[in-house]
DNA sequence: TTTTAGCACTCAAAACATTCAAGTGCTAAC
DNA sequence: GTTAGCACTTGAATGTTTTGAGTGCTAAAA
């Protein structure tokens, strides 16, 4: 009753172990599971018979589904979060995935937007599922304005933000230019515009500082048009997806309307977004889709881990994938490099430099 | 023999207005044309009989071909090519699409990408085809190099580059820094590094300017790796989709087989730098898929732009879609807007300002 | 000579029927 | 508690028939 999912009541360890057994052949294989098949190719030492009757109370406890009768069972959700949460073993990456990931994070150290973008396509390729990277967008603000003077007419807006990065932007002006003016200027934007958002500015502050500017007051408006820009738009959120046609290998994105959903998922991003600001900030998040919710695409899962720095969430990696994925895989992969990153980006430096030494 | 294309040889008025009814008609219905159809819905006044007999006539010159034998004609490549050079009358854009389009890329003037991308969404919404963003590669080189002290072991690195962009970059320094020491590198970087990318700069150039900097010789490396990471990489070529959920829609791509096809093209990219270098850069060109051709998705047409400045291509902007295209009003669009922002580029300013006054 | 009505023919797609096999649930025996 | 065995269900695969859109050709009409 507390948390959002209920499970079905406690399981016996063979169910257990058989639950596990359907969905790893499930995850594998893609297609329904029966009772035969487990007693042939798997390691439950029972019969089918008996088999049969752990499956038919698994399926009434909502772990498993029929599609149709003859057929074999799926994992439904629950089963799937079941799996998650307590049957599964962590996947360990092996040696040579370790060196790979390692060797390309390396060589990309930098912008972290460059990082996120690189560990997305290692995930891509690594777990072949579709990678998902994903920049928060931050409401920056400018701890101190300076100038460079580029001609007569333009100068170079240098603005240090709070976050470290430094942004510039190119403002021409009506006057001809010179230091004093500049110096004014910047003073003045270093008084009314550092630490807030242009849009807390009200328009009395830019009046004031017009007047303040004297004969200069026409510098004013496309200084104060340059910080707009730089700190209210570009930084938008921004959500990126490597591998995309790796959906269409899996059958359960074969039928095009199933694809429409998908990509009209992937090309709006917003529910992406959404699902990172209702995420757990410090480990890894599953979701997995349902019919019955219509937010998200049934067969589909998303996994993904918050990258923080200093408690603030600035972005994300992930995988997207059908519901039946390789979660202990997925999740290991991007639990390491999700790791990495913060390392790194915490200036923590390399952990191990197992290719250095 | 000379050109690519060798039509089958003149039509009579008749069979070209025959041959443009089931091009048009094929475009908007997306099914085999039979003659009763034209008989009955379009403008042919001769009875299906006759028809006829000039359909299988343009089958034999190539014009056209049957999906089977009771089936009616579709349009060959070399039907569609007919088409859009000779048959095809040119859309005119409504004066409520132009209101949009003006209003929608006068908001934008700015940066050149942004300018384009909106062009390309703009494409999207209004044709219903998914449409493609080309940003040409640069080799830039910078044409002046200039500093800024940030703090005692940083300074920021302005370089204003030949394409008239500013690209900035952090450096941080072991020693101290002051003006003289700064002046000192500047002054050599624009002796050295000017109008010229990295990788022509011999090692020796780096050693002389070392030695010129004396005891400031670790400012040099640092600096240079800033010039490097700003020139040679960034600026690679890029190619965006818009609207690729579009495609889903018409019937042509609703097999797997064709998406996978479809999106791996897409997700690559090269094909379509590919056909920009090989394109026409001061018109509209159309590339029209073709079973034969390997390298392009058959079903496909790819119908571009290049735009260009001082007579060297940019970038570019266009629209990918099924072959059975609105080749018309995708071209009008295209052509329309491709214009507008050149003019904007080249400082033409803006031809008309229907909306301002 | 050009056009057209008419008809036999073709063939994909739809509709329907049949077979096949995988998998189940249940009962009765172990 | 477990299992062998069997009747039952049902989707998928395969085969058959029907339907109808569209053609090409011939012979008559213009």
């Amino acid at each position: 009753m507390s948390g959002e999912l209920v499970y079905g009541g406690p399981l016996s360890e063979r169910k257990k172990r058989i639950l596990r057994s359907i969905i790893e052949a499930h995850i594998e294989m893609g297609e329904p599971i029966g009772s035969k098949y487990l007693v042939a190719s798997a390691q439950i030492p029972f019969s089918s018979a008996t088999i049969r009757n752990e499956m038919a109370e698994l399926e009434e406890m909502g772990y498993l589904e029929q599609p149709h009768t003859s057929a074999g069972r799926i994992p439904t959700k629950l089963g799937y979060r079941f799996y998650v949460d307590s049957l599964m073993e962590n996947y360990k990456l092996t040696a040579a995935e370790i060196v790979t990931l390692n060797n390309m994070i390396q060589s990309k150290i930098g912008e972290l937007d460059t990082m996120i973008q690189t560990a997305s396509k290692l995930v891509a390729n690594l777990t072949n599922y579709t990678s998902v990277a994903i920049k928060a967008s931050e409401t920056e603000t400018v701890r101190a304005f300076s100038y460079m003077i580029l001609d007569e007419h333009k100068f170079l807006m240098v603005m240090q933000m709070n976050n470290e990065s430094i942004k510039t932007k190119k403002v021409s002006a009506d006057c001809m230019l010179d230091h004093s003016g500049m110096e004014a200027l910047v003073s003045l934007f270093n008084k009314y515009c550092v630490n807030v958002v242009p849009d807390d500015i009200p328009y009395s502050t830019i009046l004031k500082m017009e007047s303040a500017m004297g004969e200069r007051a026409s510098l004013v408006n496309p200084a104060f048009k340059a910080f707009y820009e730089s700190v209210a738009s570009p930084s938008a959120s921004n959500v990126k997806f490597e591998g995309v046609n790796k959906l269409l290998e899996y059958p359960e994105f074969s039928n095009v309307e199933q694809l429409k959903r998908v990509f009209s998922m992937i090309e709006n991003k917003d529910d992406f977004l959404d699902m990172l600001s209702r995420s757990d900030s410090d480990k890894i998040n599953v979701f997995i889709g349902d019919e019955r919710e219509s937010r998200f695409a049934s067969n589909s899962a998303f996994i993904f881990r918050p990258l923080t720095v200093d408690g603030k969430v600035i972005g994300a990696i992930g995988v997207f994938g059908p519901s039946r994925m390789d979660y202990s895989k997925v999740i290991s992969t991007v639990e390491y490099l999700s790791q990495k990153i913060t390392g790194i980006i915490e200036g923590k430096a390399l952990p191990e430099s197992d290719d250095k030494r």
